[in-house]
DNA sequence: AGATTTTTCTTTCATCGTGCAATCAAAGTC
DNA sequence: GACTTTGATTGCACGATGAAAGAAAAATCT
């Protein structure tokens, strides 16, 4: 693009209001100062919401992700869907309040979400969002613009904006968490199939006699088979620092199967990153090499292993990009420049706890 | 685009001389009557080459992709990376003498092919072909456009232009050959990692002992696994016929590591076709509506399991595609527009029949 | 201080691709 | 032979673009 053109565009955009001039620049150089360009980020805000089957978190941000509000509280999970809805709701507005109007929410759930509708499915371990009420009231209630996703989408796509994938063309994130999610992104862009069983690698039944991955890799699943096994271990990250001979094995088991799920995300994406989120991955950092490894074994391009910078807000962090990015479609913005989110300072774990207080 | 657009990029393409005016149509409408237009398709030729372990094809197709002249034999395996080469330019050029000129040839490899080089890996079932020695002298005698793929990536691509996968947005191949091989692609093009390795699912460590997917369900690891049971069998596809109960048991094993690298593709791709090729998919398709149903026991959409269309084609006519891309994008046709090959016939068992004779 | 240089932004002008609408061309129907 | 229908082409206006020239703002030189 010329500087003729760049010019030109720019005067529509600040006789659109979406744009001003900022402070002139105070570099040493001769010669005329350029103009800074400052996005008019007080316009409004976007909320981004991780409704775990658990926790639910919820994250305001301003129109340059610059974090304005966050929340973290359990899940109503004795609610029904459309009640369900409308508590959620009730916090989105309530964290909303006070600041520039609401442009956007995206919402992560832990299922399969279809493009289309969106139908929700495989929402085993939060079923009420499964029921179409749920986004039909929320939606309602809300009044703005809502995107709905599956959480390790949104989790990836936080991770690349801001924190271990940052920067990577091809990323990948698996979450343990009460179930095992996973999501893949080629090029920058997240793949999502119509379905949305894209990433789904727990189901695959690796183990013996056909048992999901998911069940060997995850809290409720290691607690099941460890109680079979007459082990009693106090939570799941036992299984990395006791020593007891029985649990060896155990952990052997969830090494294999965990080699399986990495190997099977790097043949299916080569990302050049791959992030491990959810609550069970503190208890996998120290591993990573070895994992790392045991991958490079199997396949010669091995993605760098990484736990996720944004720890348990990489779902409502890229709710905020999600949000963000619906902003600026909305703009005119050109679908392949939605990729780059305009920031304002970085979106980090300290950036979080400032705002907490 | 308007017809008087229309109208002024055609007026450009006759006086480039690429597209002439063709017979007008017949058809009894009243009004005045369409032009039609005709590549000219026989300025020059492609061939597509599918370099096997064991078996060799080579085809020859005019700038509609219809078939000129085909060719099958024994891979050349005794000889050394440059000799190997030689024998294959010789064969290349062989088969476009006496047509029009030939203006590119595009290459099927058993191994990963990194982006860059091209740089062959992890050819082990023909190794020579990893030596560059292999590519720059194929190169050098060729003397026109070379571009090497892997083969299972060309597969998936003859498959989609011609073959089962035919108008599927998301499509995905497993062959079954000497090695297990696989490709994905999305959206109509391929997904290619800089390393090659995206599809190569027989590298998951699922079987005893971290054993790979490919020992288990491929032609030599097989009859490697049947001998040390102790079983004699005459060839893999007695897999499927035998009813001795050892064979069962065996059969049992298959059919668990090929459900798990069928759910693999599912959840690495959501493909709307997942085709089955290479010499064992003869054997496989009488037991397709039983894998599907496995899958679906696991994934809540389930790829349709469809046998390769072009065969032990797949490969050549994909290779055909591949090189007829690179002429459209050297004529300046866009990116995006490239997954539409100009076909003439339809490229079939038939058509490749036609031509051998 | 005033002239000069450097850097940045804007304006002018010609070009190009595009779509709408009118026109031309070719065929069938009345 | 006139009318109708369908398809292709031309005339015209519009908008986006980039090269080049010009204007503005700051530092440096004389």
């Amino acid at each position: 693009m010329s500087a003729a053109t760049v010019s030109r565009a720019v005067d529509h955009l600040v006789e659109a209001g979406v744009v001003r001039e900022g402070a002139a620049v105070v570099a040493g150089t001769r010669g005329r100062r350029a103009v800074t360009l400052d996005l008019d980020a007080s316009r409004g805000v976007v909320v981004g919401v991780d409704l775990g089957a658990t926790s639910t978190r919820l994250l305001a941000a301003d129109l340059v992700a610059t974090p304005v509000a966050v929340r973290e509280l359990d899940t109503a999970t004795g609610l029904d869907a459309p009640d369900l809805a409308a508590w959620l709701a009730e916090l989105v507005l309530a964290l909303a309040e006070g600041s520039a109007p609401l442009l956007a929410v995206s919402l992560g759930l832990p299922g399969a979400v279809q493009s289309d509708g969106p139908v929700v499915t495989n929402a085993n371990n939060l079923p009420q969002v499964e029921d179409p009420a749920f986004v039909r009231v929320l939606r309602e209630r809300l009044g703005v613009d809502l995107h709905v996703l599956n959480d390790a989408d949104l989790a990836l796509l936080g991770e690349q904006s801001f924190g271990a994938a940052r920067g990577a063309a091809a990323a990948a994130i698996l979450t343990f968490g009460t179930g095992l999610g996973g999501a893949l992104a080629r090029q920058g862009v997240l793949v999502q199939g119509p379905h949305g069983v894209v990433g789904e690698f727990g189901q695959l039944p690796v183990g013996p006699l056909g048992t999901r991955l998911e069940h060997m890799v995850t809290g409720p699943g290691i607690m099941r088979r460890a109680a079979e096994a007459g082990l009693a271990l106090s939570s799941p990250a036992d299984l990395f620092t006791s020593t007891a001979p029985a649990v060896a094995s155990m952990r052997a088991q969830f090494d294999g199967a965990l080699v399986i799920a990495l190997t099977a995300v790097t043949v299916a994406a080569e990302p050049d990153v791959l992030v491990l989120g959810g609550r069970l991955a503190p208890s996998l950092a120290p591993h990573l090499p070895a994992y790392e490894a045991a991958v490079a074994h199997h396949v010669h391009c091995t993605p760098r292993l990484a736990p996720a910078a944004l720890g348990s807000y990489s779902g409502a962090c890229g709710a905020v990009v999600a949000a963000l990015r619906g902003c600026y479609r909305d703009l005119g913005v050109d679908e392949d420049a939605l990729g780059d989110v305009p920031m304002g300072a970085a979106l980090d774990l300290d950036a979080l706890e400032a705002v907490r207080a």
